[in-house]
DNA sequence: TTTT
DNA sequence: TTTT
């Protein structure tokens, strides 16, 4: 069946650089962690910190921005799918299970100053925001794009006057 | 600045059939409104039901799809980013604005006999879980995706015994 | 019907200080717009940037600590559901519309040192992570709930002509 | 500090019944697991089908609901945070680790009588939507909370030896 | 292993 | 009206 959902959204920091490999057929796959805090009152009342760790996978033209511009420190924005793998233990033989989000939109957060193990910090790719996959602006049509006289659809609806 | 996040997403019952137009440069853009439902107690402590009406706009081959498989009364999962409209009332003079959900997934959800409107109700695609723009899946690399043992990334991964 | 899903995810900048009221019945509300930015590729193939601003409403505790953290041009996500309200434009007569997030999570994005407005900047408060209401609801204030001409906040924001 | 996102939202059918426990301390859990499928082009052009499984952890009022209320095949929304639980294997000596959704929201989906394995199918609670905890943390019941060795659920589900 |  |  095709009608599912499977959606992970994350703030956190990264706990180290991100590590990048090709494979074999020349795909890009960049690997870090991430932790993503957050306070809770404990049981005698006390605020606490929880964090959490994530196990982040990126590939393509995404995994290169995570590569050429992400720092261990960084706080990022993450959306992604979670996938869960298995392998055989080498050395028990055991099958094991590991769960990864694999991301699909990553944003920068905070200031370039934020960057973490940052210096020479030219944080910025030239060309802004193309670090989601082709994927979310759902562009609306080319052909009568300019002609729209605010930032909405196409010019048809501004004949309404009533939004419903 | 290009970091930004934008993101609505909706679990509701259609409330009309798509409307279909087609723009001048041959666009497809398909329009329904889409009821969510919440439960609330109030101030006496009864419960209350709230629902919200939404306006949807769907662009291109989504917007086909919408068009043709879901009906008034259908259920939906809708994914999309808002975007305010403004336009000069020809009556009044008056600015006005609208919001809408530019909707970049769309999930049916329940079986096909929930659909509603529904009657000759071969509700689903052929090709399904084509519902989303180019977007989501995050695909693996095409080259070793038949090795992979399990649902996961690349076979370089399954080397390591621990997750992190 | 009370399966539904109405939630909004945004991150952002303030356009603005947030605005602190109190209703009749002693619950606070704060309002403010937000910034959300993101590129695209226009026709011509060029990098465009396109703003949405969002009027967010935001009530109670979460209300109190929007109001005393938050200032202008601050990085924050924002986590709530849509609500359109209506109301009768006094010098027109005509019906109006406006669509707002009413704001159940909020979390400051970046160090304090990306606060904008900031100066004294105790950017933070003491009991961290409070942020969020006590549920998803989002409950209006429950004193005048029943005086209200349609779905939305309290009276006092119908006396606004215009959304923003 | 405690600025984080950690959320999780799956739309998917139930693989299990859900099991409920109660916890030393009274608190009622109930763990099932779900199914959320997606289609994808693979690399011959053929649209696929790859299905990911989910634990997922309830805890309290919702968990009540859940066990009452879900079954197997059941379609539902999920949302939550994830988290991973580590144990040392009895077996083994090994460190294993198994990551959930700690549920803090839960809508069923389609009409009742998709419900899967239903059967006296009176599906749905007289209160609807108290679905959603009083809030996003989750909080794992006060009473065992210092005694569980890793950041997880109970201690009860570090028996297991597999994650599923 | 991150961050405040 | 924000931000880079």
């Amino acid at each position: 069946m095709a009608r599912g959902l499977n959606k992970v959204m994350l703030i956190g920091h990264l706990g180290n650089d991100p590590e990048r490999r090709e494979t074999a057929s020349g795909q890009t796959v960049v690997n870090f962690t991430l932790a993503t805090s957050e306070g809770f009152k404990d049981s005698s009342g006390n605020f606490q910190e929880r964090t959490e760790w994530h196990r982040i996978v990126v590939w393509g033209k995404l995994a290169d921005i995570c590569s050429q511009y992400l720092k261990k420190g960084r706080q990022v924005y993450i959306e992604g799918r979670l996938q869960t793998r298995s392998w055989d233990d080498s050395k028990t033989g055991e099958k094991k299970y590991t769960t990864e989000i694999v991301c699909s939109d990553m944003q920068m957060l905070g200031s370039g100053r934020d960057s973490g193990g940052g210096m020479g910090d030219s944080s910025y790719p030239q060309e802004r925001q193309q670090y989601s996959r082709p994927s979310r602006p759902a562009e609306p049509p080319a052909g009568n794009y300019g002609e729209r006289p605010s930032s909405g659809g196409a010019q048809e609806f501004e004949k309404d006057d009533l939004p419903f």
